[in-house]
DNA sequence: ATTGGCACTCGATGTAAAAGAGTGCTAATA
DNA sequence: TATTAGCACTCTTTTACATCGAGTGCCAAT
């Protein structure tokens, strides 16, 4: 167990670390946090805290570094405390709502604001809830033997996807269909409604249900998958960062970025429980950006759940970052 | 002018720069491309190039290497050239269309897959031509005041915008309206309809016209800019290039990739013609990639005009990224 | 338990010498 | 007259080495 000093002593050289970026010496955190004790009794707390895996040195002749341990103290310090707003969100709300055209619009432009004030990567996505209601399912034939499906959940998410049909299945027969289906589906979740619309499919189009295979696979996978809409914003911004100097961290960090099946995991995990959540270094379920931290705030509203997020560095202003996702999250709720 | 040797000598040190990245020497030149001559005959050769501006010497004991005016003069023997098909676009291709579900899909997937294969950064883009027609206009009530406007046009290209109408008109009269206004619209360009669905929309919707005046607008804006919608991929390929080891030029390319109008002005400016343009260095209108080249290739077919692109260094294998752009669009065209 | 003092470590910085690559010029050559 | 061999010169890169300084660890004094 830590006594109180250690505990001040780890949280100082976080702090430090953070503001500076270079490893912390006993003297700094002596003349800058801990007035009342010399660096010698400072050098002693540290190598304790060496020992106990708070801290390291990057060579003999340097200060100490914080550890993942430690960051994980100190967010946790953090969190605990009460987080004032952080300022100037109300005017970045203003400018969202100005360029905002519709959900996915406001949550990319959310995504760029949040990394160019940062200088992290920022993040945003959106995902149905489970028992989210169906609003509306149209199908418009493209040509050939395209049809576009879409599927507009209540809350306004839209799913749009390209199936096949038979050519001689016309748009009559198709508005048709949809408004049987949507008779049977508006208002109800998919789960309460799929058997419903199965048999009527295998009744109503007896001789053309097996091409019909596709559409409800699709209508399957886009409803029950809920799958995260993802956006990300401010990549360019990192590279001023001190921390991504390094090639390698670089392309991990622009590789979790393009793929997204990385991404929407860290979103998945990420939001399991309402409100913020950090996750620092591998305590992170993709392999490569151990290096980085994530900090996330959820939030769930008209069957909904909307996901903010910033990835940076280890070392990362854990305590504006969260204050501004907050602020952020609950001001887009506010307006839409 | 140039003479014969001149000219050999010129397109050897592009090529020599191109394959090595280092700048090329007259004994290497002399050995490797001019059997015939001494390095010291080169060398005279080299001193009366870099005079006329097509070489330079990045210092007094180095190589020489090529300026932007070489590059042009390599490029423009490249296309005088046949060009054979670049090898293994074929298994791409089956690749592509193991991945696809619709046109959106298809070009993000092949943006990711020139990136990959060339470690330049893959650009795909689509708009519809200025006389494509309208497929069918679907307004789809979302809740509250906003409705989904879904315009289809001939081809697949699909574009859908929420707009704001009054709450009390329902989704049937939507329907109504949207059978109305494909009756005049399917089939016909929007220049050609757009004057008489005003007019429509004036006499039977007299009052609640100027609610419309918004979806009026956004048609205007989706179907008379012709705004190309843009894929990259392959981004964090390049940080394996020598030539984008630099922090500046990386950021250049990453703000560029994410600022989608100055990528919309190279594409607009690179499929003005149809087949491949190479723009090289501060030929490209848009600053900060002055020392960055672009490649595309444009092509038009089913009332749409789609763009393959490859943004590399300038010293990227111009004669490869041609090859593979050329084949690849020639692929996607035979299935889509 | 805390502190001042001091030797020690190790990266960072700076300087000088050596190595290497390539040029430019001159004089010889075909 | 065009080409070439030879050689001095220039400039970067590499290596080696001395120095500096931040910071530690430890010991003895408080």
């Amino acid at each position: 167990m830590l006594t109180e000093r250690q505990l001040e002593v780890v949280l100082a050289v976080v702090y430090e670390y953070i503001e500076c970026g270079e490893p912390a010496g006993s003297r700094t955190i002596a003349k800058k946090y801990l007035r009342g004790c010399s660096p010698a009794t400072i050098r002693n707390e540290m190598s304790d805290l060496e020992e106990m895996g708070y801290l390291y040195q990057p060579h003999t002749s340097a200060g100490r570094l914080p550890t993942p341990m430690a960051y994980r103290l100190y967010v946790d310090a953090i969190m605990q405390r009460r987080r004032s707003p952080h300022p100037g969100v109300n005017g970045w709300l203003d400018d969202i709502r100005d360029q905002r055209r519709d959900m996915e619009s406001v949550l990319a432009y959310a995504s760029q604001l949040l990394g160019k004030v940062t200088s992290y990567v920022g993040v945003a996505a959106i995902a149905p809830l489970e028992d989210v209601a169906i609003h509306r399912i149209d199908f418009l034939r493209l040509g050939g033997e395209t049809v576009l499906m879409v599927i507009v959940l209540n809350g306004g998410l839209v799913h749009s996807r390209t199936i096949l049909l038979p050519a001689d299945i016309s748009q009559d027969m198709l508005d048709n269909i949809s408004r049987s289906i949507n008779t049977i589906a508006s208002g109800n979740p998919w789960g309460q409604v799929r058997e419903v619309i199965y048999s009527y499919l295998v009744q109503e189009l007896e001789q053309i249900f097996h091409s019909c295979r596709e559409a409800i696979d699709q209508m399957d996978l886009i409803l029950s998958s809920r799958k995260y809409r993802l956006f990300t914003g401010g990549a360019r911004y990192i590279l001023a960062l001190p921390d991504f100097q390094d090639m390698g961290k670089l392309k991990a960090i622009l590789s979790l970025l393009e793929e997204e099946q990385n991404l929407a995991a860290i979103v998945e995990k990420c939001s399991q429980k309402e409100g913020v959540r950090v996750t620092i270094g591998d305590e992170n379920p993709v392999p490569g950006i151990s290096s980085c931290s994530v900090v996330t705030v959820a939030s769930s509203t008209k069957g909904q759940r909307a996901v903010l997020g910033l990835i940076g560095p280890m070392r990362m202003d854990y305590e504006r970052s969260i204050a501004l996702l907050e602020t952020m999250l609950k001001g887009l709720y506010e307006d839409f």
